[in-house]
DNA sequence: GTTAATTAATAGTAAAACTATCATTTATGA
DNA sequence: TCATAAATGATAGTTTTACTATTAATTAAC
């Protein structure tokens, strides 16, 4: 699945960047930095400056590509929620029995990303730790509604609408396949980072892992036999 | 209840400001108007220097209340935490059986704020459509650890704890106790958002709300039984 | 009614978040 | 391979943010 996985580029909407960072070497290489500095320094911290003095390049360069560092970030969770769904089709495609199905998807989008699969440039234990930490500030702006309109969280939407139709696979009678589907995506994001920062809110920890937590929960709400 | 509510004085700890804005006059004016003006613009836009023009007061003024709009978004959200708490306490102290109490509990923190109930100053509705929108940016920062350490969200945690106690009342056999009280939480403010702006990977909306769906998943999860 | 505390007004700084211009390097294709 | 276009780099400049410092004016407290 590596090898199959590593050659597929993964798309974002055009309208997000000014300039495709893909079809550039200095575009590339101002993904790969901005991930690796909006991890080390976070977002509030980071500037297209020292983004730009990193990569032994210009500020401006950098504004030739992305209008704004906000305009990155939808890039990047963009960028990883497209590469979540390729992993979520791949590992689910094979597999006929519906329950089987949704419980290896969640395992999926509820998994970290623990060793960096050479996606190209891109660093994805790096860029799983920025949709943890930052990843909601793209979309709890003032701006949200004009930029939905415009497509900026369709990757996203369209990962969330897969699961609740494998929910929905599992259990037709389930009444509540899309707000399911949507806290299992969040409420992943958010279980990981409150294991790392508020220990005593969550049961979570290095054993029990956000996939197993989530799992239960859902063979729990919609039926599902023991021995699947 | 209601009345009972509105003599009670949220407490906040005492690190988050540098002076009691309760405590005085333009105090009061600073949260009641910052409250108005977050809701307003939102976050990102918002600023001490607009604030004090907002309440014909200096930002320099503000400055001796906050260290910076980050540490009056803590206090804001540490405020509206303890507010909810006290109503979970005070709806819920009187059940006695354990189902319907938590049932009752998860409906207080799930629930929407609908009219403003004049706690004082606060404007009780834009504070909950902030804490939806803006209070994840709280904790979601490089000094997480830092400022957790000096008890900054020790309401927010306080209050999960209270759900998870809740949670194991009813049934002690199940497993993620902090985790579901962590999820309903976090997922309600989440569920919130997105049936206003994400409508398509939902169930809710004007009809069925967040406390419904999460009623419905504990109920499902810790094998309530139906008449309660 | 004096003194202390609080608030208001003003000014100033450093950095962020850009925009504009022009020089230089690199790529393309006739 | 030379000319031209495109991309990048360097520099400078603007506005706004996020403060700090100082002093003046009010207000409160004893």
């Amino acid at each position: 699945m590596k090898n199959l996985l590593k050659d597929i580029k993964v798309s974002v909407n055009e309208k997000i960047y000014l300039k495709d960072p893909e079809s550039t070497e200095l575009g590339k290489r101002i993904v790969e930095h901005a991930i690796l500095l909006i991890d080390e320094i976070g977002f509030e911290n980071f500037t297209f400056k020292k983004l730009g003095k990193k990569i032994g390049s210009n500020e401006s360069s950098v504004y030739r590509y992305f209008e704004n560092k906000h305009k990155l970030l939808v890039y990047l969770t963009s960028w990883y929620w497209g590469w979540k769904e390729y992993h979520l089709v791949f590992a689910t495609h094979s597999i006929t029995d519906p329950e089987k199905r949704l419980l290896k998807a969640i395992e999926v989008v509820t998994a970290s990303v623990e060793k960096d699969e050479s996606f190209s440039h891109i660093n994805e234990v790096a860029l799983n730790k920025i949709i943890i930490n930052e990843s909601s500030k793209s979309f709890l702006t003032k701006e949200v509604d004009t930029e939905n309109r415009e497509g900026y969280f369709l990757v996203y939407k369209r990962l969330v609408t897969r699961i609740r139709e494998m929910i929905t696979k599992v259990n037709s009678d389930y009444a509540f396949p899309g707000s399911l589907a949507s806290t299992i995506v969040d409420g992943a994001l958010h279980q990981h980072f409150i294991k790392d920062h508020f220990t005593s809110i969550t049961d979570c920890n290095e054993k029990v892992s956000p996939s197993i937590y989530f799992k239960d929960l859902v063979i729990n709400i919609l039926n599902i036999k023991e021995n699947v």
